[in-house]
DNA sequence: CAATAGATCATCT
DNA sequence: GATGATCTATTGC
């Protein structure tokens, strides 16, 4: 059962506690709620957790650099960096002020505004291929570096819950495209959707 | 279907 | 100067 377009305005928005959590707290609990800018909006299908100064695949790693900066600040903002060269990816500040971490958000099923986001994504070949993956998310949402440090408790950008939303099982894995740390099991998404990314079967393999 | 190359640049060493 | 929390197109089987 999927909200009608004109309800989404109406859900509540999740506030700063809600991420002043353990980042592997924070990430599975994401799945499900949605995710709105202006009249776009997707429901949250897959997320990763990045811890602090112990996980080598988080840029927290190494501690504040201009870049990090805002994944030491105050958790329910956004975090949003060029990867690649090419593509933005959109985390969600996790943690209480002062403590390091984050949660990636990495597919979305998209639930309204879909004609705008197809005009931001001419390449994709269906529905599911919107917004699977955190490249395609991010151009599908209209998210770019400008949203960094961007307070996402009020605002156009806001992550919201549905309390009519149904209950569904998670999965959890590996995390994708890293180097270090492959085999901490912090990515999660909603078993059998659809709109999850694609791994590759070699990135499969290797798990 | 699977593997690979290339695009492209901010960030940190 | 090397390295990516990626995606798409193209090649090869």
């Amino acid at each position: 059962m999927k909200p009608a377009p004109g309800a989404i305005k109406e859900m509540e928005i999740l506030g700063e506690s809600f991420y002043s959590r353990p980042a592997a707290e924070v990430a599975p609990d994401l799945l499900g709620k949605f995710l709105v800018h202006g009249p776009a909006a997707g429901q949250i299908v897959e997320t990763e957790a990045y811890l602090g100064l112990d996980d080598l695949a988080a840029h927290a790693c190494r501690g504040v650099t201009p870049r990090t900066r805002v994944l030491f600040g105050r958790p329910g903002r956004a975090y949003v960096y060029l990867v690649y060269g090419m593509y933005e990816c959109l985390n969600l500040v996790a943690e209480p002020e002062g403590t390091p971490g984050c949660v990636l958000i990495r597919a979305l099923e998209p639930i309204s505004g879909i004609d705008e986001m197809r005009r931001r994504r001419p390449g994709a070949k269906s529905l599911e291929d919107l917004a699977a993956g955190p490249g395609k998310l991010t151009l599908a949402m209209g998210i770019t570096r400008r949203h960094n440090g961007r307070d996402l408790t009020k605002g156009a950008l806001t992550v919201r819950q549905w309390e009519s939303g149904e209950s569904f099982e998670i999965e959890i894995t590996p995390r994708i495209g890293i180097r270090l740390c492959r085999e901490l099991p912090l990515r999660f998404c909603v078993a059998g959707n659809r709109f999850v990314s694609r791994r590759s079967l070699a990135e499969r393999a290797r798990t």
